[in-house]
DNA sequence: CCCGCTTCTGACAACGTTGTCCAGGCTCTA
DNA sequence: TAGAGCCTGGACAACGTTGTCAGAAGCGGG
């Protein structure tokens, strides 16, 4: 699948070459330099092509480059100055081979395109940056394979270290990769069956205090709408909303819950299948922000005054009639801490995996403080 | 900056090492495949370590992953063995220096939490993924230093291509690179004093439509607030305004635009001072979604009702009260026809640099067609 | 039985960089 | 002025992979 051979034609840059070994022909000048300067990626200049310029050796060159002592001023200058003149840039991948470290972190996700992703990615992207490392990127869009086949071409590449989020249930295929020392924190969901840190939020408490929170306004019935159960933030978010119906003594009707539900169409439906029938909710607790406004929506369109508190925050939900109460939980936080954890294991200070968990945040601003109207 | 060296210490696994050398010592099995297995990247196996536990040649090995003909089921299968046994997993660094091409491509924006970019990025990495590539992922914080330093990173590490929303104004420090065969293609904003291919929202014209649009709905005194005039997409915005105003032959009073104002206490200052004083605007025409999020803010603590058009979509603009008319372009067309041009360029299909133009598109919500409330 | 052909395999060099180590020239001191 | 010690610079190997090429083994036909 992400294979460098077959994925896009190299571009012949018009080089006239020996049919026998494949190498370029240059005119020969009898100029070491001239003949030095032939090389690949497009011709780059290599250290030897800007030795041979400065007319100095090769390690010199790697010394300068590097800033290593132990060269003259005056040699300095000279290799700069051809380090100039010929556009010489170092060439990392050559570099990576020799180090053995890459200085690069992945990060697999969902949905890139998700707002909950944006501000945890950045978070992680600048602790990357503060730690001299890059951020290759990838969504696995919910699907577990697709998130294998990214995490293994990631350490094909050998980054340092992986932040996943995962999609996944089973992790084992990582197993040989921790042994080899690839750093990995998990965030947002645990692993499966594999230990490894992870840093999540408190999605049961967040869960069971929007319910509860509903309940000490006077709802008896309410509803649930959510993810998978497959997926652990949806399961564990399912269990804090029976856990707090369970701790006010309500029996929950089959009818309030919709699991695996969050393209809108069948939001939509899940929505108004619980707001009709003989005994209609008249408060919802929403999974997650997608489904949160798509039921925000549904219940703009109804006259009756229905409760809503979602999970995850959503942006202008203090300008909407009324205001949307939520649990909000810190993406920025959670991406910064897990990165952490990751350069901490890098640097060997951080030994054995731990859960972490960070607490949400309920915010009041209207839905979720409506009374029941029956 | 972006340095391996400096960066993290490498984790010690333990191993002793030769003092003199820096090579790890192994106890001395006198067997080869022992000797063979210590190597580096915390020790992972490589060709040469399969290779010797599968009694084969290097060479050999490197067929079977890489799934060359003119291996018999049977070695094949001795191979597979000794893969799966010792966990081993090309190194695609090596790969990508004997190859020349790393089969990645690098992106970088302004800010990955800012929701516009979210769909372009994970648009461009759809591209990138049907073409076999990994996207690597930087935010330059609207500084044009970082983005440099973070181009040039790229560059080194050899991607293939970039795509970039510049920061800057100036690229001439790209040519060195554009002239070695790195693909770029600028998005959003297009690139300073060099040729390149670019790809761009019309954004003089949405900016010209949505202010006719006022004027359209009786408005005469329409304020606009933007970005700083430097960054490209600003001035067109404010060009497009100023042009719709001439067209109609209103004079554009200095009090009716604020420029280079983005944070949300400033954003309301600028607000505030427009809807204040002797003779107040009746519109407003936001330049950016940052900004019309605050002025949605203003407005909805002030009792007379203002007109307001803003340039780019957001979320749940269609549920506030009214609902918010906006000029929306489409951010995942733009980052995949910009990869698309990307990959075009490395198979050699384009060969000269074009400016693309996307159109934008007025979304009528309410906020845009009130009167003017004098 | 030998020759030539095909099929499979492995030795070797190369990619561009960095680490090691040694040579040569210099300075400084006795 | 000779010897010791330091500083600078360069030759060389190695990182793990892939491309080239040639050798070995098997096989059929003359």
């Amino acid at each position: 699948m992400l294979d460098a051979t077959s994925s896009y034609k190299i571009m012949d840059r018009h080089i006239p070459v020996d049919d026998r070994t494949g190498r370029r022909i240059v005119p020969d000048t009898h100029s070491r330099a001239d003949r030095l300067a032939t090389t690949r990626y497009g011709n780059r200049p290599t250290m030897k092509d800007v030795a041979a310029r400065a007319g100095v050796g090769l390690k010199t060159v790697s010394r300068v480059v590097n800033g290593e002592p132990g060269v003259t001023p005056e040699t300095e200058h000279r290799v700069r100055e051809a380090i100039e003149a010929l556009g010489f840039r170092r060439n990392d991948s050559a570099r990576v081979l020799r180090k053995g470290r890459t200085a690069s972190i992945g990060l697999v996700l969902e949905d890139l395109a998700d707002p909950f992703y944006g501000p945890l990615s950045r978070a992680v992207e600048e602790v990357a940056r503060a730690n001299g490392a890059l951020l290759i990127n990838g969504s696995s869009a919910e699907d577990p394979e697709r998130e294998q086949e990214l995490v293994l071409a990631l350490c094909a590449r050998r980054v340092d270290g992986l932040v996943v989020i995962p999609a996944g249930d089973d992790h084992r295929y990582l197993e040989p990769e921790l042994k080899a020392g690839v750093a990995t924190v998990f965030v947002d969901r645990p692993a499966g069956r594999i230990d490894a840190d992870v840093v999540l939020s408190d999605n049961f408490g967040g869960a069971r205090d929007a319910v509860a929170h509903l309940i000490a306004h006077g709802h008896r019935r309410i509803g649930f709408i959510g993810d998978m159960p497959r997926i652990h933030t949806a399961a564990e978010r399912l269990r804090g909303y029976r856990a707090a119906m369970e701790d006010a003594g309500i029996e929950v009707a089959d009818a309030w819950t919709s699991l695996g539900v969050t393209d809108p169409v069948r939001v939509r439906g899940a929505a108004e299948g619980m707001l009709a029938g003989p005994s209609p909710v008249t408060a919802i607790f929403t999974g997650n922000n997608r489904v949160t406004v798509t039921v925000v929506r549904v219940l703009a369109e109804h006259t009756r005054r229905v409760a809503l508190v979602g999970f995850d925050d959503i942006e202008l939900a203090d300008l909407l009639q009324p205001g949307v109460t939520v649990v909000a939980q810190d993406a920025a936080t959670l991406g910064r801490t897990a990165a952490e954890r990751l350069f901490r294991q890098l640097d060997g200070t951080l030994l054995t995996p731990e859960r972490i968990e960070l607490p949400t945040r309920l915010i009041t601003r209207g839905s979720g403080e409506l009374p029941p109207a029956d």
